[in-house]
DNA sequence: CCGCGCCATTGACATGCATCAAGCCACCCC
DNA sequence: GGGGTGGCTTGATGCATGTCAATGGCGCGG
């Protein structure tokens, strides 16, 4: 079982684009993520004309608010977002934690205006790609509208393994699943994919799992005293791989687009 | 909270299209949830061309099949389909129900191979739209590209309550909220909106749900109990649409933010 | 017509997780 | 430094829902 890791590209960390907004699509180090490979340079050009940058985000900074008129989708250059709706009844559901490299903001096409909320979980930097352009280049540009099919649809078949998860798994077996996501996201990005600091708190990934933190923190250090995870607050330490699968029952059904 | 409404086009009940395969897109009774306005009759002309008629499926038949090769885009024009994935231990996992005037198989695209199956729930037609033809067609028809960008939207915000639905709701909760959800979608298509046949089994809304079958029984007989529903096999009759989304909606507390 | 299999319902019981409650720790501000 | 605040952990208890089991209805094929 599969957590969502969508897709786009990062370029460089928080720090070095809080100073550098002139960081473009042909030299962003996150752009096989984000990028159809098929664009050739002045493609690449073109889109980079329309994307925007230097939008850094403090934490706790909102990127969009649910029901605010849509206009554009974000890449997450650095840092990490969270999207959230508000239920009927005030309380929040997290749908989503983007990472460096992933995009977000598409629910907002169907009905013209955010579905969900997106706010920063740590200083972040993101690309802001202006949806009408957008359009205008896939018309152009065929790679690049099939480039955007397909990250919604992958979208839609990450929701769908969240779903499952949510339908089926226990706690456990949630958590387990949500700490091989981040791993297998962190090693996409060339980072360490068995020692990460989550962004998020426990009550976010509580809310985002269908937990209560309670149950979270209780897993966490189930987990630790098997010694299959080395956990210190927010710091995490993969110390068992395969014990870690195991409890997940993963498919190892991994992005190979 | 809402259940997944897709989006698309039928064209008469299945008997009629078990019979007669000519329906074309411009005459078809679903074509205003199936297609973009903006559309001239050419346009609908070009797009009727490509769109593959005449596969009514029996009940219980595929559609398509996890894993298989991805080619095109499903539109329901009668009866109803359900799609699932299986999970790595063999456990089904029911991720939608599709009625007429809804298109399913979007799921696809970002793999190029599907990532659920497709059934028939009872007997069923269906349009195929070769996806490979779409997308040309939607490079040329801006319309177009973008009334699809719109369906996949949507499929990821209904995926999302979905997943709100799963995290926070109770089985009774969940139960409203899917009758409501079928409420509306046979609403949609001019058809009663109190009174329906259920035409997925009890095990089907389960698993959805993330239930097991004799919750799902228990809460009906809660339901039928509270004069909410009239519950005979697989007929609904609602007679409390205020109690059913009184329950669905969450009661709301006075001890607001 | 009978018997078989599948689906649905209902009851008794078990359990995983929520809830309630308390305490710890890190951080921040006065 | 003191005390507040928010996030995290841990324990005790309760409840919603899962599990197991028995029964009845219905359709289908022999």
């Amino acid at each position: 079982m599969n957590i969502p890791a969508k897709s786009v590209g990062e370029g460089g960390d928080a720090r070095k684009c809080t100073h550098d907004f002139r960081v473009s699509c042909g030299n962003c180090r996150l752009n096989t993520l984000c990028l159809p490979i098929a664009l050739d340079s002045t493609e690449v050009e073109r889109l980079d004309n329309i994307v925007q940058r230097g939008r850094p985000l403090q934490k706790g900074e909102h990127l969009y608010q649910e029901g605010v008129s849509f206009s554009a989708v974000f890449a997450v250059r650095s840092g990490a977002i969270k999207a959230y709706r508000v239920t009927d009844d005030g309380r929040e559901q997290v749908t989503g934690f983007y990472f460096p490299g992933e995009i977000l903001g598409m629910d907002g096409i169907s009905k013209n205006a955010h579905a969900c909320s997106a706010r920063a979980l740590e200083t972040s930097a993101v690309c802001e790609i202006p949806f009408s352009a957008l359009q205008e280049l896939s018309v152009q540009m065929p790679d690049l509208q099939r480039h955007f099919f397909q990250l919604m649809s992958r979208e839609i078949t990450e929701d769908q393994q969240l779903i499952t998860l949510l339908s089926k798994n226990t706690a456990e077996e949630r958590i387990a699943a949500l700490m091989l996501s981040i791993s297998a996201r962190n090693a996409r990005r060339k980072l360490s994919a068995t020692q990460f600091r989550l962004p998020m708190s426990r009550i976010d990934i509580g809310n985002y799992l269908g937990l209560t933190v309670e149950t979270v923190s209780r897993v966490f250090s189930r987990l630790q005293k098997l010694d299959i995870l080395e956990v210190s607050n927010k710091e995490i330490k993969i110390l068992d791989l395969d014990g870690l699968n195991e409890i997940a029952n993963v498919h190892v059904r991994d992005d190979e687009d």
